[in-house]
DNA sequence: ACAGATACCTTGACCTTCTACACGTCCGAG
DNA sequence: CTCGGACGTGTAGAAGGTCAAGGTATCTGT
């Protein structure tokens, strides 16, 4: 089978989309992977080993904070919330992403370069 | 003022990039970092540091092929184009990269804040 | 002729982040 | 009880950036 429709993150993206995600609500990590999946409609995954030590950089940032609590299914997990420094690095680091790509896909796209 | 317009590639793009330039015809490493920067319109800019250990990589994995002519300016200068397994790649990877940053935008530009 | 600037390439130490994988716990269902 | 799934932790290693230093060739000004 080909898996050629998921592929893997540059590094340094998995941050902004966990922030993004946690964004809409405190949720824990084991959910916030599948949501990024979902919300990707399946094109991203990601996986634990890359998940979890991203969230503990960013609770030690303090970009987000955690609370164990217990999840739906009755388990205790680690729900977590951006903090207000979280929140302002998210917006600054979203727009950095925005023009990082504007920038690149201008360049592949080769929309210029007139050297005659 | 702040003169943050300059900021890091993510791992993974510079070889993106700099296959785009090379495509666009021979050119040897100094002038790449170059063009990439004009090209960027100043946003990016490449260190010798991360350009240089690219090209090799990027060579040995045959994407690139290089050789050594005089430059312009009259010193030896490695030029570099694609070859065409490097033109095949080219191509694939400028879509994943479209794809992942549509994907990516699409859950960072998340126009559904509080409302569900 | 010499100093200095600039073009051009190389390399190494270091750090951050992704991957792979293995392990451990708590819960509900059969 | 056992098993599988939800949930988390930790370690090892590779990849690919950053910084910073070094080296040589050519041009320019004096």
């Amino acid at each position: 089978m080909k898996t050629e429709d998921k592929f893997d993150l540059p590094q340094g993206t998995l941050d902004l989309l966990i922030m993004r995600v946690v964004a809409l609500g405190p949720i824990h990590g084991y959910a916030i992977a599948q949501r990024i999946q979902q919300m990707s409609r399946e094109a991203l995954q990601v996986q634990q080993g890359s998940l979890y030590p991203a969230l503990h950089r960013l609770e030690y940032k303090k970009l987000l904070a955690g609370t164990w609590k217990p999840s739906e299914t009755g388990r205790e997990a680690k729900f977590y919330e951006l903090t207000a420094k979280g929140r302002t690095h998210l917006k600054t680091e979203s727009e950095n992403w925005r023009r990082l790509t504007d920038v690149v896909g201008l360049i592949l796209k080769g929309t210029l370069e007139g050297t005659s």
